[in-house]
DNA sequence: CGACTTGCGTGACAATGTCACTGAAGGGGC
DNA sequence: GCCCCTTCAGTGACATTGTCACGCAAGTCG
């Protein structure tokens, strides 16, 4: 049947139980994306709900004039609700997903969907709660976008992005994409950064040589 | 029982069956608010899905340095997710929920909210639209937020507060709040719109003289 | 008529975004 | 190796937006 098992993917996340997720196991498609793919966009909207099993996909929404943002990251064992919001408002929305590593989705269609919010309570909750994460999600960054500083919001990103490790490797243009900020903005920032120690800088990688005092900037939000 | 019948509120729009809003009315708490009272709040989060019988709730997030900014609206007959989002996610936000008008709403507890979604189809794809229409709408201020200039979002907002009528009730902070700017930078705009006849202003109120005028800038988003 | 609050105007400055460039760094073909 | 080409980063001038510190005008209430 798959080639995974669904069933352990969730071990972590104690979302769904076990049965719940047997039968997602029996119902859904599978879907690969090689790091790079896109895996939903304005262009190609998915006729049902997206559960990741394995990678991270990057949701951003892009401006007509070239510029873009991050939304959110989609992890594994977590849903996109985002693709089914777009289905169900049937609307225009300019966000898209793309894969940030080797992906492993599956497809869950949307009269499984159906039967699977009606059948189990626990089905029904992990949606719910998937959606509201990513309402809080957005609700946060529309404060960062609104009122926060892009030399905090940088510093918090550099932070994050690194995950422990003192490299970043990413263009300027990544990183205002991240921030939906332009690339001379971030050149600024970085070597205002660089200047004080905090960061060295090559050809598109960043290292965090005093991540306190990264962290020091990134509190003040 | 109750003093209004929930099941004609709900005619135009059609989302939900007969019998299921008559199950709504029979579990629900009726909740009253005057015009100005706070809804909601980070201080009281109700425990149990809103929703809008009559009346119209302003909600918005604001920041520590004490901008503000409008997420969206809820208008009658529609409900308010946010509230449950938070309710979900047990997070910490800063979003709060303000009555525009006299309220008229119901809440729907947190029970019979789950047996709801359990057991009436109808009703489940009506709380899962009603997520999706407020991602979206998020989307949007995002996208206006990061990518959009102000002086076009004014002109948009200010036709859309206009509701058709050519005055709109609202100091110059009133304006910032809903876009997320400072007041002067929303008095400087202003002047620049009456120094282009497309407005004239008095104080607390604004004329909208020329409405082609405006919404011409509003297209360039 | 004063005192007081609220709404608005203004100039100087800081932060961020835009534009039009420049050159440096690396990759691939020869 | 060297040349060509693309991508990445730096820079200065300027436009837009945000912040600060005011002052003044319009209503409110005693």
């Amino acid at each position: 049947m798959t080639d995974f098992d669904w069933t352990e993917r969730f071990e972590g996340t104690a979302a769904l139980p076990v049965d719940v997720r047997r039968r997602l196991n029996a119902t859904a498609r599978i879907l690969k994306f090689s790091r790079g793919d896109q895996v939903f966009g304005p262009m190609s909207v998915p006729d049902g709900l997206f559960f990741l099993y394995e990678g991270r996909i990057r949701v951003s929404q892009s401006s007509e004039n070239g510029r873009e943002i991050v939304l959110y990251r989609v992890d594994a064992g977590e849903s996109c609700v985002l693709t089914t919001a777009c289905m169900l408002a049937e609307e225009a929305y300019n966000a898209e997903g793309v894969a940030e590593t080797d992906v492993t989705a599956i497809l869950l269609p949307k009269t499984a969907f159906d039967r699977l919010a009606a059948e189990e309570d626990a089905f029904r909750n992990f949606v719910f709660a998937a959606y509201s994460r990513r309402l809080i999600d957005l609700l946060r960054v529309v404060d960062d976008v609104a009122f926060g500083r892009i030399d905090v919001r940088l510093a918090e990103r550099l932070l994050t992005l690194g995950q422990g490790r003192k490299e970043v490797r990413a263009t300027h243009q990544d990183l205002a994409s991240e921030l939906g900020t332009a690339r001379e903005v971030i050149s600024r920032v970085l070597n205002d950064f660089q200047k004080r120690d905090l960061i060295a800088q090559s050809r598109g990688v960043i290292s965090l040589s005093d991540k306190m005092g990264l962290a020091t900037i990134a509190q003040s939000a």
